[in-house]
DNA sequence: CGATTCCCCTGATAGC
DNA sequence: TGCTATCAGGGGAATC
């Protein structure tokens, strides 16, 4: 599930191998996947011959700046994950012009959209679940779009300070689903609003209104830590997400709730729980975490 | 107007 | 064995 730092990661990837290059092609057997323009032949019309000028993040945003003042914006949502490699087509069939571990894995077969690059590697997108988004936009009109005006601050700015953060959250409302709502801060998804908050010792239910300003304080230091930290290791491991060479992330070392129900807290021992909130799942210490 | 529900999808898992 | 029901989950739209 691809949230800040696994965005993070692929943008850093992707800035290593791709600027500079040009696009020669795409392909899809998913026409949904691409939203904007919503013909596919029209988006494969505007991106050929574009070039990959930038790549950088805004939330969970992929974007890619190219030529001609045009952005390509790619939303992963929960499976999707993009991959650099060489693919050929065989019988209706991709299989692997590259050896190596690659398609091997079951999570970076489900390849829905391929862009070939000049420099004679595909750029896909692998996609279980097809929730993923990609959308060409005017670089002017995407910075005020309505999507990215609404977007709340990015949480690893310098200029994020302890009182810009308690300056964005709403007066009400449970914790856990504030540090997910992108409005508020922009990138946190269901991992890392666990994981923060279990390092804050602050419950998930709890609503922000009866949060004193140590416990604030705690969130802020956790969120500065954790995703920087999730960062660094290349992202999570325990989920569909992959980085552009088709390798997992390591944040399983610094991982202590998400996902870890019925387990012991590495603090008190005590059994991991998980309650719906919202949809979602929150993991959490009922002993370290007190409503 | 804020809060909740639905919907987009499909592999994995449970139940029969 | 094989079928069906349930679930996960970001985010936007529809609805309460």
């Amino acid at each position: 599930m691809p949230e800040l730092p696994e965005v993070e990661t692929i943008v850093r990837d992707l800035k290593k191998k791709v600027l500079k290059r040009a696009f020669l092609d795409v392909w899809t057997d998913w026409l949904n996947m691409v939203k904007k323009p919503k013909k596919f032949e029209d988006f494969k019309k505007q991106i050929k011959g574009k070039k990959i000028l930038n790549a950088w993040r805004r939330g969970k945003n992929i974007l890619l700046d190219l030529s001609g003042g045009k952005t390509l914006l790619i939303h992963q949502k929960l499976t999707g994950h993009l991959l650099l490699g060489g693919w050929k087509q065989k019988r209706g069939q991709w299989e692997s012009e590259i050896k190596g571990p690659l398609l091997d894995d079951p999570k970076n077969r489900f390849l829905h959209l391929i862009f070939w690059l000049d420099s004679g590697k595909q750029l896909a997108l692998s996609d279980l679940r097809k929730f993923a988004k990609v959308e060409l936009w005017d670089k002017g009109d995407l910075k005020e779009s309505k999507e990215f005006k609404s977007l709340g601050p990015e949480p690893l700015e310098k200029s994020f300070t302890f009182e810009k953060f308690k300056k964005v959250l709403p007066k009400k409302g449970k914790i856990k689903q504030i540090l997910m709502d992108q409005a508020v801060i922009a990138g946190i998804g269901n991992i890392y609003s666990d994981e923060i908050l279990w390092r804050a010792k602050v419950h998930p239910f709890k609503d922000v209104s009866n949060l004193g300003k140590e416990e604030l304080k705690k969130i802020y230091q956790a969120m500065k830590e954790v995703l920087p930290k999730a960062i660094k290791l290349g992202g999570e491991s325990f989920s569909d997400f992959r980085r552009l060479s088709g390798e997992k992330g390591y944040f399983d070392k610094e991982r202590k709730v998400y996902r870890r129900e019925g387990e012991k807290c590495y603090l008190c021992q005590t059994i991991v729980k998980r309650i719906k909130l919202a949809g979602r799942s929150a993991h959490f210490c009922p002993k370290c975490q007190k409503p």
